[in-house]
DNA sequence: AAATTCTGCTTGCGATTCTTAGCAAATCAA
DNA sequence: TTGATTTGCTAAGAATCGCAAGCAGAATTT
């Protein structure tokens, strides 16, 4: 699995709350240095510790940080991949017209994947 | 919280099971060495990877190790403590006479208890 | 009895986690 | 411009994880 999906996830989450490394510190009790090691990839795994303590501070699912850490995530609480769960936590809410947004250039995406497969 | 609940919990669901460190190393892929250390409780908190591989060895819930190690549980994960979900993963099964005599027990421990504190 | 195997354990040792201290660039203020 | 503050980042170190190697006593074998 990609090494970095906590990573590019961690630093969308607080990008898109709008919050500095020193203020999710605060929040969560997590060092800013460690914060930014975390959103840079160079740390493998946090412990379960560091994650409930994010999961906290951002509002977000515990078992979704656990799983985007790579860790095995207990029966019946593993985040719903079809309800974009993922990507809920990352921007939060959207508008009508984002979602439009979106939605077609997600079209675009895969038409493009499909494409340069064949 | 006690810090070697997991130490106790560790040391009765193998021995429960018959099984030798070396058993265990090869059925989890966790060394015996640190099998030992975790059963003596000189290790605070293992990995949610190592819990998971004896989770799967003994046959028992992960989120009742991750519970037991003192991690935060996803909510929905969290074991039933009516049900004696963490006695069972110790002993096992249990036979009429054994559960006549554990009831007995439970309540003589629990006299004592009220004697004493009175 | 002597040798071998089994069992739990301790001892290093490398790798990883997480913190404190502090740097350099950017932003803001005077 | 100059000084102060903010921001993300790195460096260094303490603490912990997890393993390979190997030890001592018990059990088994020959």
């Amino acid at each position: 699995m990609d090494a970095n999906q906590l990573a590019r996830f961690l630093v969308s989450a607080r990008k898109n709350r709008g919050l500095t490394l020193r203020q999710v510190e605060a929040g969560s009790g997590v060092s800013n240095a460690y914060l930014s090691q975390l959103e840079r990839g160079k740390i493998k795994q946090p412990s379960p510790n560091v994650l409930h303590a994010l999961a906290e501070c951002y509002d977000i699912s515990y078992a979704l940080l656990m799983q985007r850490a790579g860790y095995p995530v207990p029966e019946g609480a593993a985040p719903a991949a079809d309800r974009l769960e993922g990507l809920a936590a990352r921007v939060g809410t959207v508008t009508p017209a984002e979602e439009d947004a979106l939605a077609d250039y997600l079209t675009f995406i895969r038409e493009r994947g499909a494409r340069h497969i064949t």
